[in-house]
DNA sequence: AAAAAAGATTGAATGAATTCATTTTTTAAG
DNA sequence: CTTAAAAAATGAATTCATTCAATCTTTTTT
């Protein structure tokens, strides 16, 4: 059976997570002050940091949790992916992007990028990249997966390539939450542009 | 003639850019206090605040001046680029590399990355970004001088194409400056090869 | 079941960025 | 040359994240 105190810290982390995702959403990340968590959490300031090393890693809690649904998403695109390069990516990128504003504002997306560039080391930050690593991976798991269907040429190596498409939506993306102006139709165009000329190029001819 | 208060704040805004980014290279960002930086340029801590909207806006002007020489040296391997896309590639990009690191370590880069990404409307993150725009059209531009010298197929969309390098070789150097254990050569090597399917990819046959 | 040890919580204290009402300096007007 | 208006500089006060010594709770030991 768990013991009283490891139910209790459950249950506190818990607290806070959502007193945390609420107050993000209602007033920001900026203004969410650390009292005001604690408080709607019914801890103390001092307990909040039993649980978290800083301020930055309990938004980056949050949009982990965003990102680990993508990925599932994604999954059952891979897994049945459109006929051609083209459409495959779309479909893909078009889920990641889709999915990306559901939870999370663009200003809550700049501060959790800021804050995984800025404290590469603090745990959630390590989190955070590696999320990035699987997205990623499953990029290259599309493109590997064309390949077997001879959709994609035999000598293409599979990984540089995924890399590079991987690369280049996710720099958009940060281009995406800096510009207040910027849609996703923008946005999911201006990828599928640049994505054109390599995903024809692989192509089996 | 200027007048005597013009004179001043260059003046000033010059005594407050040098002792901060001298005080950035010798204790690092975080460690340099405003008031610091203020005691040395022999100004308050309020005139600090006129001159720059908050702390991260001076790191975000001693970048800049960084990525201005890295153009410049740019300029001149687009003008005379090597014959090979590789070669070109390679050459200009490893440009770009070598000199990042010769004034900025790369806790000040990620620090200016992460202000840049966070606080997109500030006047000097606009600056910065504006930076990255040019440093993306140096690309394409080299893309462009390969294709009028017969080495690109005709039928390549220029910009598309400048655009994927550029975003992944900046996507790359975010992630160089997050892992400390990571060097020059590391990087080089890796971007080079994603580069490669691409760049093989959009050679004249 | 009492005592000791280990683990957690607490909130007042600390330190640094940022603000703003006041004072000082410069320019323009008479 | 005085004086009024405009522009800048100033630093004490404010705000907020983070720390830490003291206290309380749970678990383990005897």
């Amino acid at each position: 059976m768990t013991g009283l105190r490891a139910r209790q810290k459950a249950d506190r982390n818990r607290r806070i997570l959502d007193a945390a995702a609420a107050l993000f959403r209602e007033v920001g990340y900026d203004s969410a002050r650390i009292e005001d968590i604690a408080e709607r959490a019914e801890i103390s300031v001092g307990t909040f940091y039993n649980y978290y090393e800083n301020k930055g890693d309990i938004l980056l809690a949050t949009v982990s949790m965003e990102v680990e649904e993508v990925l599932a998403a994604g999954r059952s695109i891979v897994d049945n992916p459109p006929a051609s390069v083209m459409g495959a990516l779309d479909a893909l990128i078009g889920e990641y992007y889709d999915h990306s504003l559901y939870y999370l504002s663009k200003e809550m997306w700049r501060t959790a990028m800021a804050i995984a560039i800025q404290q590469p080391e603090s745990p959630f930050s390590k989190r955070y990249t590696e999320l990035d690593r699987r997205l990623c991976e499953q990029i290259s798991t599309l493109i590997l997966k064309l390949k077997a269907k001879g959709v994609v040429a035999i000598d293409v190596d599979v990984e540089a390539v995924g890399e590079m498409f991987f690369n280049n939506l996710n720099m958009m993306f940060t281009e995406f939450a800096k510009r207040e102006t910027m849609s996703l139709d923008d946005l999911k165009a201006r990828v599928s542009r640049q994505n054109r000329p390599l995903a024809t190029l692989i192509a089996a001819r």
